[in-house]
DNA sequence: GTGGTCTAGACCACA
DNA sequence: GTGGTCTAGACCACA
């Protein structure tokens, strides 16, 4: 786990566990790290994990079961929805910031195809 | 203009140059805005802007001519490089995130596809 | 029961179990329910409710008789004392709330008024 | 300022904030006390006032001009809402508070009269 | 000077 | 052990 400096961490660590969450790594009604171990695995002060948890229970993501800790949603359908909603507002900011540069759609998707193909050689 | 609050202004408006650049929206060996024009259409202090162009100085995507202003640099050949660059970062970003949040790269280029379909649309 | 978050849980069950004693709920001379029954419907940990019954005792409107369990203070002059000084109490903090927010005496009783009424015919 | 034990002391501040609000202590577009200089007049910790103001921007009674400082909204037509709103729901609470311990409505708003009246007098 | 983020760490309620 | 609140205080971006 490192950071982008122009990026607020907390805001990072967001992206992150929802991202677990999308992906299925942080399964659905799963428990969440708790926040002191999470502090450690990233190297940050429990207290922004706090403010991390807390954004994600306010979006529903995740929710509080008092002392036992932090789950993930337990409404499948919700995370469904939430994940088309990333997937829409990233491509959209995407294409958004090719336009901005001037670079085509064409040439931007086969960059992109290139990338998925680079990643796909780095896991096997 | 405006700002997403999670990352810092500075960062925003260098990037946001970056892409006029790239785009010839502010051509090669062209002058750029002055300081507090460009600080007041951002809204911003013009502090800020003089911290912008500093860092895309360094970068040398712009160069000063001391009591003329700030242009864009004269060569083409560099601005390609780096919109080349700029487009491997972003393409590598974004498959990187879908990646993580468990999204296929045939299911993101469709969306991605659509979405430059539909700025296509919205600019007519 | 459901309880809010910004106060601690034990008080929010005191202040429950002295509206029972003072409505007669609780009658005075009365056993209370057993620590793990109210636990149980509290849903709440057993130490929780230990620490309510201490409280209420210091308090003197319960009292314990050893191996019988809790009971509601036999002293009905007492308990009355009390209502009467809840009531006060409430008053006063109800009247300084309207006042630190402007809100005058008339207006803030005619929505009593209303409220009563609702509560009223809920009931029926 | 002094803060009651089993409540929060930011959610107590936050409500003292409100009420300033709906009173017109601090007007509609006003700008409110410095974070560090609420802190100090409230003998807290800054970090205790930045959740509070964070908790009345997501509310939208005030808003924050970067650096300008904090200020409280505007449209006095919202202001108006949430000060009406405030009023139900306090008295609800207390109708609901009398109810549950067996206290009548002709006896409460008796006693609400007498406060107020004496919160009257102390006022000359 | 203004707000925002972050750290290190204490202390509490609840289980 | 779990989360929640709070403190003291640093450091940063922005004006």
């Amino acid at each position: 786990m490192d950071f982008k400096s122009n990026e607020t961490i907390y805001s990072q660590i967001i992206e992150y566990i929802r991202k677990q969450i999308f992906s299925g790594s942080y399964g659905s009604g799963t428990r969440l790290p708790a926040i002191r171990d999470l502090a450690v695995k990233c190297k940050v002060n429990p207290n922004t994990i706090v403010r991390v948890y807390a954004e994600l229970s306010e979006e529903k993501l995740i929710y509080t079961d008092s002392t036992n800790g932090k789950f993930v949603t337990a409404d499948r359908g919700f995370i469904e929805r939430k994940k088309r909603e990333y997937l829409e507002e990233k491509a959209a900011a995407f294409v958004d910031e090719m336009r901005q540069a001037g670079i085509g759609s064409e040439e931007a998707i086969e960059k992109l195809r290139e990338a998925f193909r680079g990643e796909g050689k780095e896991r096997r």
